[in-house]
DNA sequence: CGCATTTGACCAGCGC
DNA sequence: GCGCTGGTCAAATGCG
């Protein structure tokens, strides 16, 4: 099985939005067990305009894998949107350098990405109908943050923000060398809003 | 009993 | 300056 996450394209302007399928057979299922890169899409996206950009999502929907692909109903895969933002975060956050959101379609709102999380919140944004869940990281000294919601759009998918970098390896290291998504020292474009 | 989760309070940033 | 909003804190609570 190939593990690969690369540049997915090396013009600069762009985010990067990798529509992978995710078979899971169970529900404690691992995010680096299954994660596979089916396609890889170019979509212009900013931090700043998430909500806009949801139009977008629900034409990549139309468009991207789902069941369509064979890998058998929607109740037993989960489809993942990926997008790599590096925001130029302004102010307190401004040492944030990577978020990375995943949009995916699961029955779960909580993936076991092989690290250890705890939540440490739970907010009611006006921007969504649904609830926003705040996840920190348990490793030691890592200050990697998570949120996770439902999808205001679609209640079928769930949003996965990553802010931040870990500094140490995942708890479970067994597809460390192929699996660079969730690492730090990934190889990310940066959109030029980085750079201002 | 120890640890994780819940949840209301508090804080900071932003727009008006 | 004030109110709104999102993010975080921390005491209370639940659970194994």
């Amino acid at each position: 099985m190939d593990y690969y996450f690369g540049n997915l394209n090396p013009n600069p302007y762009y985010h990067h939005s990798a529509v992978v399928n995710m078979a899971s057979p169970s529900s404690e299922f691992m995010l680096s067990d299954y994660l596979v890169l089916e396609d890889a899409l170019v979509v212009d996206h900013h931090q700043e305009s998430w909500s806009q950009s949801t139009e977008t999502e629900s034409s990549e929907k139309a468009t991207s894998s789902d069941a369509s692909h064979g890998f058998g109903d929607a109740t037993s895969n989960t489809n993942m949107h990926i997008k790599c933002q590096n925001s130029g975060i302004k102010g307190k956050n401004a040492e944030v350098s990577q978020r990375i959101t995943f949009r995916t379609r699961s029955q779960l709102e909580v993936m076991d990405d092989g690290y250890k999380w705890r939540k440490y919140g739970k907010k009611t944004v006006k921007s969504s109908p649904n609830p926003r869940n705040y996840y920190k990281c348990s490793g030691e000294g890592c200050d990697v943050k998570k949120r996770v919601e439902r999808d205001r759009d679609d209640s079928n998918y769930v949003l996965t923000t990553y802010d931040g970098v870990h500094n140490h390896q995942t708890p479970s290291t067994a597809y460390y060398s192929q699996m660079p998504l969730l690492h730090s020292n990934h190889d990310w474009a940066l959109h030029p809003s980085a750079n201002s």
